[in-house]
RNA sequence: GCCCUGGUAGUGUAGUGGCCUAUCAUGAAGCCCUGUCGAGGCUUCGACACGGAUUCAAAUUCCGUCCAGGGCGCCA
């Protein structure tokens, strides 16, 4: 018999229905004659009862008594049975099919299951095996109601994202996976080539440049679901392979771009969630973000700013801030305001520690305003005048504790920043049920290297810078979006000219020859009238995982790789036969079977 | 490449030099039980990641390796 209903469905209004279900068997209480089964499918559950004394007549009770023995964890099973109303008393509420059960008049085992490794049901918390145990029988996990429901939610989202872009006129379109290798960005994985032994092709880092060629190729809206490859080390939020909804349009400007995302996103939200979501999205400049959060992503779910005191110490005569400040550093602050008072003074040794160890900061400077003035073991350094003005700038009242952060602008407000992170955490500052997006906006083109003083593109090479590039200060048309701390994408107008482009590309100090090798073909393609464009990518992975509370972007994949990009459901990566690697024409010198010596008529000069 | 935390039955844990023949829960196997719902009761099974060192004595201390997670670097 086939399913006719799922293990999520059945109601009261079904009660008298003949039904076939079919699905896991999650729980079982036998109770010496009637039993119990709970079974399992991806929309829910539903108690199946077996009494051997209310079977229809003819039925075979032993043969059904026998069967039922085969329903252990995890089987899979078919019953067919009448739905009934649960014997008075026995309902159970937290079930949304607790008010019936069906009873058995059919019983078919369709598969037998090993004893799961650890136990599937909705777990407390805590109780979850280790994650290795987790990926290894992902098949299992998977079985778990939360990652039914990061499916569920993930596949609704990219659905109506779908829905939103379709009828905007955009259109979905596959950008090759087998591409070229790029000099810039992240390491490449690299796929041997058999037609042309010793040539490779390289897995997308993103569909950058295969995108802005179908804006030259008229496509004018464009959009994809984008599978990307980074063999870079991963993070809690960052794994080898990752998803980005990416889009390119043509003949736009950013606010374009910014408001296709918002109504795109608040389209979404409505789907997802029935609610409207606030838009348009506060904007913050880059430079406003560092010197207020510390921080080019900043979480602003709460406040805890930094105040500038640049000149507010200028003349302090305290020698650490003079010397700071003579290099061209800066001095700023935090108050932690109401949350001064649970920081005792272990607890601000511990900050300094932390700022030292984990902030990389010189130092921590720290104030507590006790009977109206600042008061620490370096006040004395601080004139009256100035405490008084540090305590003006930073509206500081009584018992308010505040940290002074000083040197090079960059990665003293980065450090700055890490430490604030800290501070909302600890004071329990940072609300989980806030979605806080925006805009950060007002990018520079480049970015200095403070030791070898190289130029480095702060988005990517193909941003359209907005003034001369080679004025002092070059900004970029490029933003990110944001959401509580986390970069969920940037977007830029990108350049269309093709002398432009070649430009950048050698102010970025990639050798001319270079240029003309890799980004020849898209250097041309721009020439052959390339329409302004521009675009953004969203991390689909991150975006998700936020949504959902999750910790990591592993609950939100249906099959992740390990910290170290292994994935232990299939032991890749693996090595493969030498059969194939001859084929491939590929010696590996990480077998240890070559002997390096013997190689040495090998041109080795050659990368 | 580096730093930090951890690794005890299938799973989750307790155990900081001798009270360890290693705790508890869950699970599995068997038995009992006719209204449970992560059913209950009884019995049984099952573990100190690996290698070395210190010691009369090591799950426990030390060294190395492997594995997992978090972070730095890296991620145009």
């Amino acid at each position: 018999m086939r399913r006719t209903n799922t293990c999520g469905e059945l109601r009261a209004e079904d009660i008298g229905k003949q039904v076939c279900l079919q699905g896991w068997v999650r729980f079982s209480r036998d109770h010496g004659g009637v039993a119990f089964i709970d079974l399992a499918d991806r929309y829910g559950i539903t108690q199946i009862v077996f009494d051997p004394e209310d079977l229809p007549k003819g039925t075979d009770v032993n043969a059904m008594a026998d069967t039922m023995k085969t329903f252990t964890r995890e089987s899979v099973v078919s019953i067919v049975g009448t739905v009934r109303k649960r014997v008075e008393g026995t309902d159970d509420a937290r079930n949304p099919t607790g008010e019936v059960e069906v009873l058995i008049t059919e019983a078919e085992l369709l598969n037998k299951s090993a004893a799961p490794p650890f136990e599937i049901g909705d777990q407390k918390e805590g109780v979850l095996p280790n994650e290795d145990t987790r990926m290894k029988y992902r098949y299992l996990d998977l079985r778990r109601t939360e990652m039914i429901q990061a499916m569920e939610f993930r596949s609704k989202f990219l659905h109506l994202a779908r829905q939103y872009l379709e009828q905007n006129s955009f259109l979905e379109i596959e950008t090759p996976i087998l591409g070229r290798s790029t000099p810039e960005g992240a390491r490449d994985y690299v796929v041997p080539s058999r037609v042309h032994p010793g040539t490779f092709y390289a897995l997308p880092q993103s569909p950058q440049l295969f995108k802005q060629m179908l804006m030259v190729g008229s496509m004018d809206r464009y959009y994809q679901v984008a599978r990307c490859f980074r063999d870079e080390d991963s993070r809690k939020d960052r794994q080898p392979e990752f998803t980005q909804l990416d889009m390119e349009m043509s003949f736009v400007d950013m606010a374009d771009i910014q408001n296709m995302i918002e109504g795109l996103l608040s389209f979404v939200w409505k789907g997802l969630y029935g609610k409207e979501l606030e838009t348009p999205f506060p904007r913050i400049a880059y430079r406003d973000a560092m010197e207020r959060f510390g921080s080019d992503k900043p979480d602003m779910r709460y406040g805890l700013e930094f105040v500038k005191l640049t000149d507010v110490v200028k003349d302090v005569p305290y020698q650490i801030f003079q010397r700071i400040l003579a290099e061209g550093g800066i001095v700023a602050g935090i108050n932690l305001g109401d949350g001064s008072a649970k920081v005792g003074r272990n607890e601000v040794d511990r900050y300094i520690h932390y700022a030292k160890n984990k902030a990389k900061l010189g130092g921590l400077t720290w104030m507590r305003c006790e009977n109206g003035v600042l008061t620490s073991n370096i006040t004395k350094y601080f004139t009256p005048e100035i405490l008084e003005n540090i305590k003006q700038a930073m509206n500081v009242k009584e018992g308010d504790l505040i940290f002074l952060i000083a040197g090079p602008w960059k990665a003293t407000y980065e450090g700055g920043g890490v430490l604030r992170r800290k501070i909302a955490e600890d004071l329990g500052l940072v609300p989980d049920d806030v979605f806080q997006f925006f805009w950060m906006v007002d990018c520079p083109m480049f970015e200095v290297d403070p030791v070898s003083g190289k130029y480095d593109a702060f988005h990517h090479p193909f941003v359209l810078p907005l003034n001369d590039i080679n004025d002092d200060y070059v900004a970029g048309a490029c933003f990110d979006i944001c959401l509580n701390g986390n970069e969920l994408g940037s977007g830029s107008l990108r350049i269309h000219n093709a002398d432009l482009q070649r430009a950048v590309l050698e102010k970025l100090g990639v050798p001319d020859e270079t240029i003309e090798k890799e980004f020849g073909w898209f250097i041309q393609a721009l020439g052959y009238g390339a329409p302004p464009h521009g675009g953004i990518a969203m991390g689909v992975d991150r975006l998700i995982a936020i949504l959902l509370n999750k910790e990591t972007i592993r609950d939100v994949i249906a099959f992740p790789k390990n910290k170290r990009a292994v994935s232990l459901l299939d032991n890749s990566p693996e090595k493969i036969d030498d059969s194939k690697l001859e084929e491939l024409q590929i010696l590996s010198l990480a077998t240890g079977d070559l002997d390096l010596e013997s190689l040495e008529d090998i041109d080795s000069d050659e990368q």
